[in-house]
DNA sequence: AACCGGCTCAACCGCCGGTCG
DNA sequence: TCGACCGGCGGTTGAGCCGGT
């Protein structure tokens, strides 16, 4: 179902989601040779993927330090600051939200602020001084941070490859995500900060990765 | 219990700009 | 200078989940 017909010389390429194997091959290869030419890396990988969609695959999902979780409120008003100031540039605030994609602020912003901002009682975004004013008195009353120097956000969370590196065969990774979930919960209800996820260093540190 | 509609988010698509031969 | 290739980006889609009825 995820073939698609090519040249005949070319090889069948896989579309849709990705598996556990595949997300492995790519976080093994990436981690013995590091990331290079993406449609090179996939031919050399193995993966009957395009270039882009490991890439995708790499810097939404697999990368080590990508944040997952619920987005913060100090990062939510952050999102809103940056786009007021920039517009759908994705790539451009995600820079600023260290851990966060481009494509999970994307959609963080059109299921969740986009949707309220229809409603007709706020504040329209057609108006930049406006919404600048807004953030303002928000940021006064709420004394949440506007900048985008939180050395929280540095914090990180489960990945897949942080589970990976944890465990050296397919069905272990994968079984072992409910575990690291319970773990993960456990190391933040022993901490007095809410959003406290595994630490990457720890992670890498802890690298057992396969030598092809 | 079954159905339905809304929501979420991973993944794809198409376009654009940069680079290289 | 030009064309091919590649990566990056924003927009869109669709499968799966979940809550309401």
């Amino acid at each position: 179902m995820e073939k698609k017909a090519c040249k005949s010389e070319e090889v069948e390429v896989r579309k849709g989601p990705w598996t556990m194997e595949e997300d492995l091959i790519l976080i093994n290869y990436i981690a013995n040779h590091g990331e290079g030419v993406w449609n090179s890396l996939a031919k050399a990988a193995g993966l009957k993927r395009t270039g882009k969609s490991c890439r995708l695959r790499w810097l939404n999902y697999l990368r080590p330090d990508v944040r997952r979780g619920n987005i913060t409120p100090e990062e939510q008003f952050l999102i809103m600051e940056l786009h007021a100031k920039w517009g759908n540039r994705w790539s451009k605030i995600a820079k600023h939200l260290p851990g966060r994609t481009d494509n999970e602020i994307k959609n963080y912003w059109r299921t969740r602020i986009q949707k309220h901002m229809n409603k007709p009682a706020e504040i329209c975004y057609s108006n930049q001084s406006d919404c600048e004013l807004l953030l303002d008195q928000q940021a006064s009353t709420s004394q949440l941070p506007c900048n985008g120097t939180n050395a929280d956000f540095m914090e990180t969370s489960y990945s897949p490859l942080s589970s990976f590196n944890h465990c050296n065969n397919i069905e272990a990774f994968y079984g072992q995500q409910q575990q690291q979930q319970q773990q993960q919960m456990m190391v933040e209800s022993s901490s007095n900060h809410e959003d406290n996820y595994w630490n990457m260093e720890d992670i890498w540190s802890m690298q057992i990765l396969n030598a092809d």
